[in-house]
DNA sequence: GACTGATAGTCAGCGGTGCTGACGATCCGC
DNA sequence: GCGGATCGTCAGCACCGCTGACTATCAGTC
C-alpha cells in the first residue's frame, strides 16, 4: 500500500519532510516493537543503560535529551515490567541509579533486532548510497551548531 | 553555540536522528517565523492555499495530512489575523472555502522568504551533495510505500 | 416531495508528551 | 552547622492530534 504522495508545494519543505518521515518511522517503530511490549523511548533507555551499565535517572535523561520529570514515568514503566531496577546510589543518596535486569538485557536484544529489521525495511526504498547519505546528513544536523545562540 | 553531540549509542538510531533533527528544525522555524506572527503550520496552510487558490477546509487538511478537526482552530487563527477568509461554497453549502486575503498573500511572501533563509542556515553544516541527497531521501521515504498495509 | 445515507464543519473530551514550579531529601563548601 | 545547589517526585499546565457526537447539507431513491 502506498500512501498519498505529498502535494508538490510541500514536498520541497524540509519541515514537512522531516515531520512526516518522523511520523512514519514512529508508526513503523510502534508496530515493530509492540510484540516486545515496549515502545521506542523505552528501548532507547534500555540501550543507553546497556552502553553505560549504570547511570542515574538524570544522566539517562541527559543522554536522551528528555526532561528529568519525564524520566520518572519512563523508569516507572520499565521498572513495572521488571526490565530495570532503581537503586539509591551509596555515594550520593540523591541519585537513583538505574540498571538493566537480566530480563531487561534479554528484552533489549530481542527488541533491538526488531528495530534493526524495521529500519532496514524503512530505508528499503532508498539506494544504499542515499541511505548512508541520509544517516550521515542527519548526524551532522543533530550534532552540528545552530543559530540558536 | 553547539549543542551536545548525541551519545554514540543513539547516533546510529534513525528514530533518534529524525526526532531530534525535526525538533531542531521546529525551533529554528519558530524563531524565523515569529517576527511574521505565524508558525510553521500556518505558513504551510497559506502555501497550500496559494498553490490552489481556493480549497475547502477538508481539502487543505488532506493536503497537509492533518485532521479536519485540527483544521478548524488553524483556520480560526488565520482568519483572526485576517490572512484568510472563509466563504460558504455556493455549489455545496456544507463546504467552507478558504481563500487567501491580500494581506495573507503578502504575509506568505515575507514568511516564505524567512523560511527559505532558515532552511538554508539549517542545512549549512552539510555539503551541497549531502543536502540534496538528504532532501531526495526524505522525499522518497515520505512518498514511498510502507509495510503499513 | 419525503426518506435515507453520506459528507463537511464544529465542538467536547481524551491521551500522549513534555514542560514549569514546588517540595523534600541530600550533598557540598564554608 | 548553615546556605545554596542538586536529584527525584509530583501536580498542574500547554500543545497537538485524535475520537465521537451533533448539525447542516447534499445526493440518490422511492
Amino acid at each position: 500500500m502506498t500512501r498519498d504522495a505529498p502535494p508538490e508545494v510541500l514536498s520541497s519543505r524540509l519541515g514537512y519532510l522531516l515531520k512526516h518521515a518522523y511520523l512514519r518511522l514512529t508508526e513503523e517503530s510502534a508496530r515493530a516493537l509492540a510484540p516486545h511490549g515496549i515502545d521506542g523511548r523505552e528501548l532507547a533507555v534500555l540501550a543507553v543503560l546497556d552502553a553505560h551499565d549504570e547511570l542515574s535517572q538524570l544522566e539517562v535523561a541527559g543522554e536522551l535529551g528528555i526532561d528529568r520529570t519525564t524520566m520518572v514515568a519512563l523508569v516507572d514503566a520499565l521498572e513495572g515490567k521488571e526490565l530495570v531496577e532503581r537503586r539509591r546510589s551509596p555515594q550520593d543518596r540523591r541519585k537513583n541509579m538505574v540498571q538493566l535486569t537480566p530480563a531487561g538485557q534479554e528484552r533489549l536484544r530481542d527488541a533491538e533486532f526488531a528495530r534493526q529489521e524495521m529500519e532496514r525495511r524503512f530505508l528499503a526504498p532508498l539506494s544504499s548510497t542515499d541511505a548512508t547519505c541520509l544517516v550521515r546528513a542527519l548526524q551532522s544536523l543533530v550534532g552540528a551548531p545552530t543559530s540558536a545562540g
